[in-house]
RNA sequence: GGAGGGGUGCCGGAGUGGUUAAUCGGAGCAGACUGUAAAUCUGCCGCCUGGAAGGGCUACGCAGGUUCGAAUCCUGCCCCCUCCA
C-alpha cells in the first residue's frame, strides 16, 4: 500500500479545508483520512460535451494540486457517458448525442487544459465507457433498483421543476446513479465538486457504502459568478474565462468583470494571502483604492498561474495601450488587397483627378496606389461587420476610422497599408 | 386510452385580423462618461437597395385556405409538454 509522503499537520488540514471551500461533508472523516497517511484517491469528473475549463473550474482543481502536493491520487473521470445524457441541471434541453470521434477531442482539449494545474504524473484519466461498455440491462436494472423516485425528488432542481409542470426525462434521472457508480467503480475517497454537484455526491456516497465500500468523502466548491456578475457560467452565455485564452484575452475579460465580483475572484482563483485580501476589501469598502488597479492585480494573479510572468507583462502593456490609451494592438489581422476584393467591393482606383473606371486597372497594388472604395462592403468582406446593414449602422455611429480618420460617407480611400477600425477594439490592416 | 396546454426574432417572453420587422427584459454592438472592457446614461439591434427621405424582400412549427389585409381566423399535418387512466 502507497502512503503520502509525509505526516499532515492539523494546521495544514485546516488551510486545505477553509481556503476556497464552501463545504466539507464529512469534515472529520476527510481528516482522518489524511491524517491516516493512506494516499487517497481523488474523484473528479468531466463532461466532455464541453470540454474548455474555465476560472470556476479552476477552484476544484487547484485544490486538487493541493492534495497532490501531499501525495494524494487524483482520477479524471472522462464522462463519455453523462456526457451524452447532459447535465440535468438548468432547463432541460435535450443534447444530441455525442459520436465517439467528437468525445475523444474534446476529452484532449480538456486534458490540455486540465494539467495545466493538475500535476499529470499523480493523475490517473479513466473514462466511464470502460465500465460503462460492458453494462448489461440487468446491471442498469440493478443500480436503479437502488434509488426511488422520492430520493431523487429530493434534489431541489428536480423537485423544481417537477412542481412547476417541467419535464423531467428518465435518463436525467439516471444521471446521478450513473456518477455515483463511478465512484464504486473508482473506488473514491473524495469527490470533488461545485457545490451544485452535492447532490450528485451524496449519490456517490450513498452507493459506495451499500455495495460495501467506504464512503466517499464530498469536497465542494463555491460555484463562481460568470463575468456578467449576474448569471451563472454559461457556454452559451460567454460569460466565462477560459484557462485556454490568450493571455490579453483573459486580461481583458478580468478588466471587465463587475467591481462588486473582485473580492470573489480573489479569494477562489488566487493565492493572495489572507491579510492581502483583508486589505483590498478594506480598500474597497472605503474607496481608498481605484477598483481598476485591483482588478490589474487581479488578472496578473490569474495569468502568472496559467503562463509566464513574461506574458504577464505582455497582456498588461496590451491592455493599457488598446484600451486605456485606444491605441493599435501589436498584431492585427491582415487582410490582402486582391483583385477580387476590389470588385466585390467597387474599389475604383484614383487618380491626381479623379476616378478611373472599375474592373480593369484595380490589380498590381503598389504602394502609391489609393482605391476609392464602398465602406460597407469592405467592412463585410473583411468580417468587421455581419452584413451590410450592420455595417451602415457603425458607420451612422461614428464608430469606423479609417487610417484615424472618422468615416461619415459610404464611400472612401484606402490603399496598402491602411488600417481600419471599427468600435474600441476591432481592427484590420490591409495590405499588398 | 382520455382531458388539457403549447410551438414567436440569439435567449426569455408579449401579442388574437390592419397603425406589427413584431411590446418588454437579457445578451450583443455603438456612443458619452470613467486613469477599468466596471457602474451609469443614450442610441442601435432581420436582409437587400438608396447619400438621404424612402423602397423592396424574408420572418411568428409545416402546408394549404378565408380576407383588400393574418403571427393573429379556418383546415390538414408535424413536433413538444402536463395531468388522469
Amino acid at each position: 500500500m502507497s502512503t503520502a509522503k509525509r505526516a499532515i499537520s492539523d494546521h495544514d488540514i485546516k488551510r486545505l479545508m477553509r481556503c476556497g471551500v464552501a463545504e466539507v461533508i464529512v469534515e472529520a472523516e476527510l481528516a482522518k483520512l489524511l491524517r491516516s497517511g493512506r494516499k487517497l484517491r481523488l474523484k473528479e469528473g468531466f463532461d466532455p460535451s464541453f470540454p474548455d475549463i474555465h476560472l470556476g473550474h479552476m477552484v476544484a482543481l487547484k485544490k486538487l494540486r493541493q492534495f497532490q502536493e501531499m501525495g494524494h491520487q487524483v482520477i479524471l473521470i472522462v464522462g463519455d457517458w453523462t456526457g451524452r445524457i447532459g447535465d440535468p441541471s438548468g432547463a432541460s434541453v435535450t443534447r444530441p448525442m455525442l459520436s465517439a470521434e467528437q468525445v475523444k477531442a474534446n476529452a484532449e482539449t480538456y486534458l490540455k487544459q486540465f494539467f495545466k494545474i493538475v500535476n499529470k504524473g499523480k493523475t490517473e484519466v479513466r473514462w466511464q465507457s470502460e465500465w460503462y461498455d460492458k453494462f448489461t440491462l440487468g446491471d442498469v436494472i440493478q443500480l436503479t433498483s437502488k434509488f426511488t423516485i422520492a430520493q431523487l425528488l429530493a434534489r431541489d432542481d428536480f423537485s423544481k421543476r417537477y412542481r412547476a409542470g417541467q419535464p423531467i426525462t428518465m435518463t436525467e434521472f439516471l444521471y446521478p446513479l450513473l456518477q455515483a457508480y463511478d465512484s464504486v467503480a473508482i473506488q473514491a475517497d473524495v469527490e470533488f465538486g461545485g457545490t451544485d454537484q452535492k447532490f450528485n455526491l451524496l449519490m456517490g456516497r450513498e452507493l459506495q457504502s451499500m455495495v460495501g465500500q467506504h464512503p466517499q468523502q464530498l469536497f465542494l466548491v463555491p460555484i463562481l459568478a460568470g463575468t456578467d456578475g449576474q448569471q451563472k457560467v454559461s457556454k452559451s452565455l460567454g460569460n466565462y474565462i477560459g484557462v485556454a485564452e490568450p493571455p490579453e484575452e483573459i486580461y481583458g475579460k478580468v478588466m471587465s468583470i463587475p467591481d462588486s465580483l473582485i473580492m470573489q475572484y480573489f479569494e477562489l482563483v488566487t493565492d493572495v494571502s489572507d491579510q492581502e485580501l483583508a486589505e483590498f476589501r478594506q480598500a474597497l469598502e472605503h474607496d481608498t483604492v481605484n477598483p481598476m488597479e485591483l482588478k490589474k492585480r487581479l488578472a496578473r494573479e490569474i495569468i502568472v498561474q496559467l503562463y509566464s510572468q513574461k506574458e504577464v507583462s505582455q497582456a498588461e502593456e496590451h491592455f493599457t495601450r488598446v484600451v486605456q490609451n485606444k491605441e493599435m494592438p501589436d498584431e492585427i489581422r491582415q487582410v490582402n488587397i486582391t483583385e477580387e476584393l476590389l470588385q466585390k467591393i467597387k474599389g475604383r482606383k484614383m487618380t491626381e483627378d479623379g476616378f478611373l473606371a472599375g474592373i480593369r486597372e484595380v490589380g498590381s497594388p503598389d504602394e502609391t496606389t489609393e482605391w476609392c472604395v464602398s465602406v460597407p462592403l469592405l467592412l463585410c468582406e473583411i468580417g468587421l461587420a455581419k452584413s451590410r446593414s450592420d455595417a451602415k449602422r457603425l458607420i451612422a455611429q461614428e464608430s469606423v476610422r479609417i487610417d484615424g480618420k472618422t468615416i461619415y460617407e459610404t464611400n472612401s480611400n484606402i490603399r496598402v497599408g491602411s488600417i481600419i477600425k471599427v468600435g474600441p477594439r476591432r481592427w484590420v490592416q490591409m495590405i499588398g
